[in-house]
RNA sequence: CGCGGGGUGGAGCAGUCUGGUAGCUCGUCGGGCUCAUAACCCGAAGGUCGUAGGUUCAAAUCCUGCCUCCGCAUCCA
């Protein structure tokens, strides 16, 4: 059983042939800043991240690259470092599944529920799909082929391992019930019940060694390796010793949080706790699913996702702007927009003017009128005690949202302390008593906001690395190393050394007033309007985008000729009986008869308003099967991913008329 | 009947579990201050909390129906 002190965080491994991007930044910045909050309360701080380093897809990329699998890991696991030490994330452990530190402990698991009767073999039966490697259930498939390549499939049955997950399935419906807080966020706990409620299998946790020759072997039988998700959870307590470290393993689990994206909670929940179950250990005191983040109001995809990658955030705007917003902005837990105008109002609104100008005041005013030293606390007036009374208030709830990982309210708390400070500033007017030479007095008033700046950079050191601790250097005060004890009195306005040196030094969080040159080109190349802060809903839908991006490698007049465009009339245009996104069209060319053509229109246009309009239509597209429609030709349209408009033709022209 | 999340002053959100004067940030308007990063402080306008009904002394909050938006999945020739 771990102490009362051990505080252990992971975040999820993250799969090493992706790149990293926001959503990996968000999870691992917000385990990193309870972590450095929790070490600054002088806890027993184990901080885990990874990367999962098995599977097809791996192993496909590396025979592509003409290199072996473990060197493609290698190489793949190097920009997740290299971005964690950019954003300042300051793990005590980095798991690699390929390392056998990791393998061991999967091994060992895997013989020591082989043993107890928890794993079993048995076939497995499914449709194969030889072009996409992987299985396929009977209501998949689209006319007996495979969904995606439309390749045939096979019916195969072959024989794997199981993990007796369904024996343990009632014993974690009532692990849930009885632990309130094991789920969090609360809503999210009824999805997993109710996952449970739906009734919980056995898990396949094998394949065959032939088919993914990238896995860790089952130790019995060689012809087997290792299936994704028993390897990869395992991660959480191989890293800390299970199997091999009786000792390291005891003091951290369990685990204080689970830090997942939404959409492996269930995993999560189910398949890891079922495991441990088995394995006779408790699971993580809390599962915390975090929600997901949109760009510029719509959902991440490559190209929007390039707006918002985290290197070119951290060059535009620094490791601490980033943190901060990333965990200010929204409510950890819910799903949240990323918009580069809400990024400049935050970092502008609260870091510069109410914080780092309430630094910048205090540290000047001192200089100019007492020496630059830090001055000693005369009496308290009532004023004085009501500022301290709230700096102490604020600590305390601090530190409580802190400890539930409920970011935004921290600093919303904080703000509120720095919104004092500056109404304190106003209302004791320093400058009159400098006017007045009402030195003692004076004396007083700055220190008191001096101390708030003293309190407020210590708890903002986790989340802004840098600056924080740079804040608390100018005022002369040592890094803050707090324990329980000391968290209670860290409101107090006695903290600063009298006499000690101030350094006023250039505003610590400048004021950003412009959008990044960096920024404003990439939400140019990906179509991206920055969202205008009083942009209206109804301007934001009907806006019509005409940038044209996508620079095009030039192709020759012949390749040209090759496409054939004609125009179009629309006879007809329904629902595609079985895709929610796709329109039937048919559409008249200029033959005998018209042609049907499906298009991803769908959420632009409405079947009813597109007969009698003329559209271009390449008509020499090889047709294809969508859906189990044949489509036999394309619309232009104007838009990528997401339609905006059809090309249309000024002029009336007959349906069939050549366009070039 | 695929799964899930929303609809709260101009914008973005909190509050809904545990009914009881509707809150925060930004924006707008008016005023103040001059130490400061064109910043800070004060005040004001602006919402019958999507809609219809129900329960209740009392509903943003509980119940039922409906409308609507958005993710995921199938899918964008």
């Amino acid at each position: 059983m771990s102490t009362d002190n051990s505080f252990y965080i992971t975040t999820p491994i993250y799969y090493v042939n992706d790149a990293p991007h926001l959503g990996h930044a968000y999870t691992t910045v917000a385990a990193d800043v309870a972590s450095r909050y929790q070490r600054m309360k002088g806890k027993d701080v184990f901080f885990l991240t990874g990367t999962d380093e098995h599977g097809q897809k791996v192993y496909r990329a590396a025979q592509k690259k003409g290199i072996s699998p473990q060197q493609h890991v290698d190489e793949m696991a190097e920009p997740y470092k290299a971005l964690w030490k950019r954003l300042e994330v300051q793990y005590d452990d980095f798991i690699r599944t390929t390392e056998p530190r990791h393998t061991r402990v999967v091994q060992g698991i895997l013989e020591k529920l082989l043993e107890q009767g928890d794993i079993y073999q048995d076939s497995y039966k499914g449709w194969y799909s030889t072009a996409e490697e992987r299985f396929w259930t009977e209501k998949d498939l689209i006319d007996g082929k495979c969904p995606a390549s439309g390749q045939p499939v096979e019916l195969i049955e072959e024989n794997n391992y199981f993990f007796r997950m369904g024996k343990y399935a009632d014993k974690l419906a009532q692990w849930i019930e009885d632990h309130p807080d094991f789920i969090q966020p609360e809503s999210r706990k009824n999805e997993v019940l109710g996952a449970l409620k739906k009734g919980v299998g056995d898990l396949c946790i094998t394949r065959p060694a032939t088919r993914l020759p990238w896995g860790i072997p089952v130790p019995w039988d060689p012809e087997y390796v290792t299936y994704v998700w028993f390897d990869a959870l395992t991660n959480y307590i191989s890293a800390i010793g299970y199997g091999s470290d009786e000792n390291q393993f005891r003091r951290h689990w369990p685990a204080s949080f689970h830090l997942v994206g939404k959409d492996i909670l269930t995993t999560h929940s189910i398949y890891w706790s079922t495991m441990l179950f088995a394995l006779g250990e408790e699971p993580a005191t809390c599962l915390y699913a975090h929600g997901w983040w949109t760009v510029e109001g719509n959902k991440m995809s490559k190209t929007v996702g390039n707006v918002v990658s985290p290197h070119l955030l951290i060059d535009a705007y620094g490791a601490d702007a980033v943190r901060y917003f990333l965990l200010r902005e929204i409510t950890f837990g819910a799903d949240g927009d990323f918009a580069h105008s809400a990024f400049l109002t935050r970092y502008n609104a609260e870091l510069a003017n109410d914080f780092g100008n309430l630094a910048h005041r205090a540290l000047s005013m001192t200089e100019k009128w007492l020496g630059g030293c830090v001055p000693e606390l005369g009496e308290l007036s009532e004023d004085d005690q009501a500022i301290q009374a709230l700096a102490k208030d604020v600590v305390a709830r601090f530190d409580t949202h802190m400890e539930g990982l409920r970011y935004k309210d921290a600093y919303g708390a904080l703000m509120e302390l720095v919104g004092a400070g500056n109404k304190y500033i106003d209302t004791q007017a320093p400058w009159s008593l400098n006017k007045a030479g009402n030195m003692t007095r004076l004396a007083t008033v700055m220190r008191v906001v001096l101390e708030i700046c003293r309190i407020t950079s210590t708890l903002l050191t986790p989340v802004c690395t840098l600056r924080g601790p740079e804040l608390l250097r100018r005022l002369g005060a040592p890094e803050p190393q707090l324990t329980a004890d000391s968290l209670s009195t860290l409101g107090q306005f006695t903290l600063l050394s009298a006499g000690a040196t101030l350094e006023t030094g250039s505003p610590l969080f400048p004021r950003i007033s412009e959008l990044p040159e960096s920024i404003a080109s990439a939400l140019q190349k990906a179509d991206l309007q920055p969202k205008k802060t009083t942009t209206s809903k109804s301007t934001k839908t009907k806006t019509k985008e005409t940038t044209v991006s996508e620079e095009t490698a030039l192709i020759n007049f012949d390749d040209f000729t090759k496409v054939q465009f004609r125009t179009g009339l629309i006879e007809s245009a329904e629902k595609h009986p079985n895709a929610d996104r796709l329109l039937v069209l048919k559409v008249n060319v200029g033959e005998e008869s018209p042609r049907t053509i499906v298009a991803g229109i769908a959420n632009r246009f409405d079947p009813e308003d597109l007969p009698g309009q003329t559209v271009v239509v390449v008509i020499n597209l090889k047709p294809a099967k969508l859906r189990g429609v044949v489509s036999e030709g394309m619309l232009l349209a104007a838009g990528g991913g997401d339609v905006k408009g059809l090309v249309t033709v000024a002029e009336e022209v007959d349906p069939g008329t050549i366009v070039r």
